[in-house]
RNA sequence: GCCCACGUGGCUCAGGGGUAGAGCACUUCCUUGGUAAGGAAGGGGUCAUCGGUUCAAAUCCGAUCGUGGGCUCCA
């Protein structure tokens, strides 16, 4: 805390600081830099929380301006847009009643109305133009901001006619700063921050609309939303929807249809078949996961798929989860189909006395999982009802749990750097509001985790609140070639399952002790991550992983005793590779292996037949000319015993 | 689960109250061709399912199932 005589000091970026008195804004420090960049910014952060350019500063910490040049324009830019669009909605539509925006969604805006019809296409190009026009007619027009009483806000939204504005304004807690923001003749509740002028809001676009409950409740009323982006320039908004029409293109449902790699039923909502090349893929994932369990001290199980309802009630999930179970009853016996390998681990842990000595356990098990998930979330392979996770339970003392996640992490991101996934973010989620056990045990668990993660080196960021009530969790995000964010894996303390099982260990001391059980997964689920894999590869593969690493090419029937041969060869020599034998114009081949992605072609002749050799044409175009089979197998084998990307 | 949209041959899609079309794929034949589509012929669909309206339904209406998008949730 600082006091109000006290300056406040700001360190920048490049490490300089800077004293200023307390109330000054973030745009005064901005233009005693520089009024090139006072009159450039768009907004600032202060030790990493996004700051309006005119809210009084109060605090010293890590200071920064941004300009349109910053990638982080776009959050006040977009921020800043959801007024311009609420701005004109009401222009074109004076009867609606404004509800809210949402920050922080990714490279979206959006702002709810209610309206009491949906906007149509048509409406959308409408309010689209009314933007567009307002922003050509406000020239350096300024967001000013406004700090007001409550009650004053209250009387001004009401007599707007705004209810739900006033209704917002009654979720904001006590004590907190209410401001408003108003361009030109549009003044919105808001906490900020937005840019300085309008024309910083260089190019906007509306996506599209949909309708939502309010305040995302089912018993509330409808609102209609529009979704839309803006970015500081045309060129980014373009960028930008090319970017997601390549997100189209690379959709993991689509792909997997044109390259036969799994398919759906109606038999079997929500479940994959997974087609041979697609299973081919799935069991190389499992098995690079088994290669550092291997390295890393886990022992494999395999258990049943259905158990006695009484084990999912001594575990819980019985009580917490029944809706999102499959059931069966055989006999007037109750069985339920398993949603998760834990309770099952805790069984075979509990089949022997257990010492000190045996500490940790690491159990792992690629167990196939049904939960039934609510129809309208399943989605392609992301979100699917019979799964599998690299799915593992670690038993072990209090004492070894700092270890045991440090080894965890590390394993976690070797396995992500296989796929290229490098730079994963990481956060560590605490104590939740409806939460088990001691506050003084959560402590040490959330201390155990946060030291685990400083020991490794890695930057996190925390959530609190956000653990799961039996525990602090971690959790892994990677993004991927387009620049999305998913999460893959998890780390989660438990004190309470092995409590409920009463599972034990002999202490040195000769007493039982009960365990701590880490539930962990790197990649999730298979099937998703196959999904992210194969939308982050577009569905090339790298050598290791693609179910045909190469096609033979015979340029005419003529040489297909050479192809056969070939093959044979290539075979014997552990190459994945088929031969295309059709009746069809080498062209015509080449183009089906293009699209089926397959790494290499080999295309051979009366040439290659006399010197005993195969042309190699690379997936990317490129002619690798004549080479011998002994030289292309060398070079196969040592880019997939990498495991390179490269081919 | 809720809201909206969609469901036509293996795939992508057109059509639309009088019992079905295209391109690709598939089969056969001709062609034996050197790095992203050679030519011809042919087979294949009771238009998701069930019910209703109608002289007549793939087309209109309803329900169900499935899929997609959104909400919520989550691996």
């Amino acid at each position: 805390m600082t006091t109000a005589t006290e300056l406040l000091r700001l360190t920048l970026p490049d490490g300089s600081v800077r004293e200023v008195a307390p109330g000054s804004t973030a745009l005064d420090v901005a233009l005693a830099i520089g009024p090139r960049l006072g009159r450039d910014a768009v907004g600032a952060e202060l030790d990493g929380r996004r700051i309006d350019l005119r809210e009084p500063l109060s605090e010293s910490g890590a200071f920064r301006v941004f300009t349109a040049k910053n990638p982080e324009a776009g959050e006040f830019i977009r921020h800043s847009a959801e007024h311009l669009l609420a701005d004109a909605v009401k222009r074109l539509f004076p009867e609606v009643e404004i509800d809210a925006g949402r920050k922080d969604h990714g490279e979206k805006f959006q702002y709810d109305f209610r309206f009491p019809r949906a906007f149509a296409p048509e409406d959308l190009e409408r309010i689209e133009e009314e933007m567009r026009r307002i922003l050509a007619a406000s020239g350096d027009l300024a967001f000013e901001r406004i700090e007001i009483s409550r009650e004053a806000a209250a009387r001004l939204f009401a007599e707007m006619g705004e209810r739900l504005k006033v209704e917002r304004l009654k979720d904001i807690p006590e004590g907190e700063r209410i401001t408003l923001y108003r361009h030109g003749a549009f003044t919105d509740l808001c906490r900020g921050p937005h840019v300085q002028r309008l024309s910083q809001i260089g190019a906007v676009k509306l996506l599209e609309a949909g309708s939502v409950y309010w305040k995302g409740d089912e018993k509330n009323e409808r609102l209609q939303r529009i979704y839309g982006t803006a970015f500081a320039s045309q060129a980014e908004l373009d960028r930008h929807l090319e970017q997601a029409e390549q997100a189209r293109a690379r959709d993991h449902r689509r792909l997997g249809t044109e390259l036969d790699l799994f398919s759906f039923s109606p038999l079997a909502p929500a479940m994959p078949f997974f087609h041979p090349k697609g299973t081919f893929v799935y069991n190389q994932l499992v098995g690079c996961v088994r290669e550092l369990y291997s390295r890393y001290g886990y022992g494999e199980v395999l258990t049943p798929q259905i158990l006695d309802l009484e084990l999912w009630k001594t575990s819980g999930h019985y009580a917490n989860y029944n809706d999102a179970m499959f059931f069966v009853e055989v006999d007037e016996r109750e069985f339920a189909v398993k949603p998760m390998n834990c309770p099952t681990h805790c069984l075979i842990y509990a089949t022997r006395t257990r010492s000190y000595r045996d500490l940790p356990i690491r159990y792992a098990d690629f167990g196939r999982l049904h939960r039934y998930e609510r129809s309208g979330v399943t989605s392609g392979l992301m979100r699917v009802r019979s799964f599998c996770q690299d799915d593992g339970h670690v038993f072990c003392t209090e004492e070894q749990i700092e270890s045991e996640v440090l080894a965890l992490a590390r394993m976690i991101l070797e396995l992500y750097a296989t796929f290229g996934f490098e730079d994963a973010e990481i956060e560590l989620s605490t104590r939740p509001a409806k939460s088990i056990g001691s506050a003084e045990l959560w402590q040490r668990a959330e201390a155990a985790l946060g030291a685990a993660l400083d020991k490794a080196g890695l930057a996190y960021r925390t959530n609190p609140g956000d653990g799961a009530f039996y525990g602090p969790k971690i959790d892994f995000h990677v993004r991927d070639a387009i620049g999305r964010s998913w999460q893959l894996g998890t780390v989660q303390l438990d004190y309470q399952m092995p409590e409920r099982f009463e599972l034990a260990y002999v202490g040195a001391d000769g007493a039982e002790h009960r365990p701590v059980m880490i539930h962990r997964a790197m990649f999730g689920s298979l099937e998703r991550f196959l999904g992210i894999l194969i939308e982050q590869t577009a569905g090339a593969f790298p050598l290791w992983l693609a179910p045909v690493q190469a096609v033979v090419l015979p340029i005419s029937e003529k040489f297909s005793a050479y192809a056969e041969e070939v093959r044979a060869a290539l075979v014997a020599s552990g190459v994945r590779v088929e031969v295309d034998d059709r009746n069809e114009k080498l062209g015509y081949k080449i183009r089906e292996a293009q699209l089926q992605k397959v790494p290499y072609m080999l295309v051979l002749g009366a040439r290659e037949q006399d010197e005993r050799t195969v042309s190699v044409r690379r997936r990317s175009g490129a002619d690798l000319g004549a080479v011998s089979l002994e030289a292309f197998v060398a070079r196969v084998r040592e880019l997939a015993a990498a495991r390179s990307r490269e081919i």
